[in-house]
DNA sequence: CCCTAAACGAGACACTGTCTCAATAAAATG
DNA sequence: CATTTTATTGAGACAGTGTCTCGTTTAGGG
């Protein structure tokens, strides 16, 4: 995934704004830090990776506020979890939302997209039939990257 | 996922054994809790839900012999781990593998299961193509769950 | 300028899993 | 059978990730 052009930084803060304020939160400094280092990140990034980055910064910014903001920004659809099966949660940027799954080395841990097809209509079906609502879905491939079959 | 037959323990019992014995290991009175609780399991289960029941025994058996133990069955193919997102590693049987795939309640954690249909052999193709080399995938949807949504 | 509520940081705590190390049991050997 | 070697184990320390509490700070609103 590409860095996120300018105008789409703009739109993901004018989200984040907006949810703070329906929500009745002030866009406090720490809040402010957390959100600038997600959009610098980009590519899927760990809860700790960030804790590390915001603290870099010249005002302290505790775990406790950077997890809370986190959280507040999954809220706000800024950016969502992806489940990797690892002992800590991984994020990802929401914005430019072209649907994809993920292929995972097991090797390097590197993370391949691959687009979403329709193809997964059918699954959605089976499920709608069967009463399920769905909010989401993640199609999770895993095993080595071109480079580490190379390595063997 | 219904329960596992008699003969579908026996096979797995084999398989474990057989593993056992071309890793030079032996069938210790620990591992064989074990491996019996793990036969008891059904359905998917954390590993700690495992040291709880592992525990209630007679002979005492410690956490670190249970995920020592927990290694060895996922080696010996008789279970697998799920990633489902949260804080801890779930795992589930191998026996009788029809491969399918996992939506999970948010609300309650239930796990529904759906076979796994030819459609995703696109993805493999495209995967293969640029090089990566599958060793499994899973298809995750999460939602509410019928009862959670009347319930609502 | 004061009052109140929101936000914060520090650190305790909880959970899951790993690791080490000394004690034990079991097998192999003489 | 005694001794040596090796595998296995339990206890508990440790580590990583995330949550929670609580006293302090900050910042608006009056």
């Amino acid at each position: 995934m590409r860095p996120p052009r300018k105008d789409q930084i703009q739109a993901e803060q004018q989200k984040f704004h907006d949810y703070l304020e329906k929500a009745n939160l002030q866009l406090t400094p720490g809040r402010n830090i957390v959100f600038q280092e997600v959009m610098k990140a980009h590519g899927h990034f760990a809860a700790e990776e960030l804790v590390k980055l915001c603290q870099k910064h010249a005002r302290r910014v505790s775990r406790a506020t950077i997890y809370r903001s986190l959280r507040e920004l999954r809220a706000a659809g800024v950016i969502r979890e992806t489940a990797f099966g690892e002992k800590h949660q991984h994020y990802e940027h929401v914005y430019d939302e072209k649907l994809h799954h993920h292929a995972r080395c097991i090797q390097c841990h590197r993370v391949m997209e691959f687009p979403c097809m329709e193809e997964d209509e059918k699954y959605v079906s089976i499920l709608k039939k069967r009463g399920f609502h769905i909010l989401g879905h993640e199609l999770h491939f895993y095993g080595l990257c071109p480079d580490c079959v190379m390595r063997r």
